[in-house]
DNA sequence: TTGAAAATGTACAGATATGTCAAGTTTGAG
DNA sequence: CTCAAACTTGACATATCTGTACATTTTCAA
């Protein structure tokens, strides 16, 4: 049996520091997680840290492994995911722009700037970059597009969502969700129906409209 | 007479610093932008910078006010330029893409990277979007497309600018001429004539085809 | 050629980070 | 209750940055 959730007493624990890294990360970026103010901020004694981790490097590469396993492996699902029409199918993509459990964007922005200082996270961001790329691709493949078209329409909706997180913008839903109809025209060419963006709307608990 | 370039036998400048202060930004982030090294790289004493700058923040400043005046001021003006067609105005846009003179992607990113630890280049990254964003909507609206279809197909393709920027691709020119047409081609809803993109090719040194 | 302004350098004091070590305390199993 | 493992801590040695004070050198112009 594995004890993952930390009720035994102890204070300190490597989640609690990675948890810790992760909202300092999203707060201010990379080189804001460091462990003295980790160690203030968790309340306990800076070398604890060292407990867990043998240094601030195994820290930052659990922080790595934690968007690698996370952001990469739903966007490859939701596009490889069941559907009738493209236009549903770009909306199963679309889920990840709206659902945090499916795509951290705070996260990714904050890797990719991280990426900008270190030629390793450089090197696991473009690799990402490429298994998602492929993936939305082949999903418009899978719909008749040829090979051509669907690179450039996978690449188009794939730097949206980038420039997207890129703007770091806290909009409204109800303003995103107006959107949505539109830009599935875009990057597909037709568009959606009705009963589809019901379907989307629902999904993510807002009324049709 | 303004004495600009600096052949007055002083080693340092405010614009040494500033240009060293440049390039360690788009090498590695601001939080890399430090006086020692500053100083180390430029073979001076690093006290020295204190007789043209007050301290680091004044420095990060004038790096802002660089981008600021840079990037904004060519893309809006790309935007605004004559053509006689959505396409043709839409491949003006593009220049920025693809020529460093009018649009400085690494800096932008680098700058953007930066809003991530802080409110007030937070606020700047802001406020360009929306003038940018402005300019692009209003492109559309004046080739006859409507109020909302403009303003997601200008959204549309700045985003992309600012993913493909975030993604930060070194591609072949080659590679990306390619793609052009396809862009053009999902943005306007149109495709561009052979002639506008032959000048569009002649423009950036590339064979057309 | 000389002297003031412009620029540079050395020394200092302080802040914040890092990792190691040895000496604690807390916990749960026997 | 006891003891070893799990965890915490303060002290230490070290590094890098920051900004100020003051002394020194370089440059250009009178």
């Amino acid at each position: 049996m594995e004890q993952i959730s930390n009720e035994s007493g102890w204070r300190g624990s490597p989640e609690g520091w990675l948890g810790a890294a992760y909202d300092l990360l999203l707060e201010s970026g990379v080189d804001t997680v460091r462990i003295s103010p980790l160690a203030k901020r968790l309340g306990l004694s800076r070398t604890s840290f060292y407990w867990f981790f043998k240094d601030r490097e195994e820290l930052l590469a659990a922080l790595v492994a934690r968007w690698r396993d996370k952001n990469t492996g739903n966007l490859v699902k939701q596009a490889e995911a069941y559907a009738e029409t493209v236009a549903e199918a770009m909306l199963n993509v679309f889920d990840c722009w709206l659902d945090k459990t499916l795509f951290d964007s705070q996260f990714e922005f904050a890797v990719r700037s991280w990426a900008l200082q270190s030629p390793e996270i450089l090197a696991e961001v473009q690799a990402a970059d490429q298994t998602r790329l492929d993936a939305m691709s082949q999903m418009f493949v899978r719909f008749g597009y040829e090979e051509s078209s669907a690179d450039v329409r996978a690449r188009t909706i794939y730097l949206v969502q980038i420039g997207y997180i890129s703007m770091q913008t806290k909009e409204d839903l109800a303003i995103r969700m107006k959107r949505i109809p539109g830009y599935v025209e875009i990057f597909t060419g037709e568009a959606p129906q009705k009963r589809e963006l019901d379907r989307f709307f629902a999904r993510h608990g807002h009324a049709a409209g």
